[in-house]
DNA sequence: TGTACATCAGTGAACGCGCGTTCACTGATGTAC
DNA sequence: TGTACATCAGTGAACGCGCGTTCACTGATGTAC
């Protein structure tokens, strides 16, 4: 734990990391697909065998790109989470779209197409959970305020739906009625579908540049759910 | 024009098909990334540099793949457009994430994350046009019978978005209000982020399998831009 | 109907490229006594 | 504090692979007269 035996760790956090950057500045470059191992380690002045030290294959690299950019945009997501419940979900709404506004290829990378062979391992899931984890604990806190009411009736959930939306609700929010965690889920959806849109190209020719339409469907999303303004 | 002409080139239309076919079959077992020239040749028995006479590059063959995954997507949906309105409608987003369901690849292909150096041309926008616009045809069909009623009363446009939509709404549907268009965005935007979510693997461990919660989904969103069921 | 020419499809070799991963090795850094 | 040994990082060559695209060529199919 010493000095001395952090010195070889600490290098080997550094190259890490360098290794990360300069793979996520390849990304930006090329996308996902054409990373390559060997062309990390030329522009890190390595030769490319030394990178197995530190991956051991190109999916772990990949995994740990993955962990990284749930963590950076669930991080960016928190950090715009202020005010009160709905304004903290708004918050997030819009931290999200900033973070992935500015990463593209890493938003890519976690909400675009599979990558074909990769598998995901289960240690992204906890990572993947954080931004839909932050949008419920808004809801919460709303909904212990008393600040979620909806105006428009649902029409009641089917059995099966009912069900999982209720098993859900055990592990995430267990006070909150199926009906507003179902709408939440719902609007979940929709704003990586709004983003994704956007990114990928969907909306030009519509509403593209987005920034107005963002941010006025997030608003009606979240009078959907019911999220009130507090007097 | 003759049978004579009709000779050679219905060879060439027949090959056209089945080199398509071959790449449809490869994108559903590698992904769009690792789709090659060499390969789909060596399944045809055919030398690589033969299929250079059918697709001028392999870019030339994704943009064929493309357009034909549109247009496949948009006849299911219209073919599944059946009824009221608001069935019509509904029917249009059943259709659409059957045929995802389906044809997996091609959709990631379409709705996935764009191909790290390929543009998509001019082409690929009216077939990709073509779900969108059913859908606006079945909500124009709605206003016309006096059947589109929003409950939930939604907050004025920004002047911006305004601008935006009406600019959209003179091209596809002048009659609408600006405000119901932009509903019907958002609900563009949650039904593909929604099919998205599914065939990418985001909602395992919420509401997987989806057809109850995608089924209650689609009828809330027809709620929300207002599609009412005749009496 | 037959011949002369033009068009097109398929061939096979070649160019030049990049990739992930393994392995035996050297030399530096860390550890135990 | 010094020595003997163990761990680790970086090296460079090699394996075996696949790719898109070009090009000069042969032989078949289509067209004009």
């Amino acid at each position: 734990m010493g000095a001395t035996r952090t010195a070889r760790e600490l290098a080997r956090f550094e190259l890490t990391q360098a290794i990360k950057d300069e793979a996520r500045r390849q990304l930006a470059v090329d996308g996902a697909v054409k990373l390559s191992m060997r062309s990390i380690s030329r522009a890190l002045n390595m030769v490319s065998s030394s990178l197995f030290r530190y991956f051991p294959s190109r999916d772990d690299l990949l995994t740990a790109l993955i962990i990284d950019a749930y963590n950076a945009m669930g991080e960016a997501a928190e950090k715009a989470a202020r005010g009160n419940p709905r304004e903290a979900w708004l918050g997030a709404c819009h931290g999200v779209r900033k973070w992935a506004k500015k990463n593209p290829h890493e938003y890519a990378l976690i909400y675009g197409s599979p990558i074909p062979g990769y598998q995901a391992p289960r240690d992204t899931v906890t990572a993947a959970a954080r931004v839909p984890l932050l949008m419920i604990k808004h809801l919460r806190y709303a909904w212990d305020l008393k600040l979620v009411e909806s105006r428009e009736p649902s029409p009641p959930l089917t059995e099966g739906l009912d069900a999982q939306i209720v098993e859900l609700g055990k592990e995430i929010a267990p006070e909150l009625p199926a009906k507003v965690l179902n709408r939440a889920l719902i609007v979940w959806t929709q704003l990586f579908g709004m983003i994704s849109f956007e990114l990928f190209g969907q909306l030009v020719g519509s509403v593209d540049p987005s920034d107005e339409f963002f941010a006025h469907a997030i608003g009606q999303m979240a009078d959907f759910v019911g999220l009130r303004t507090p007097y």
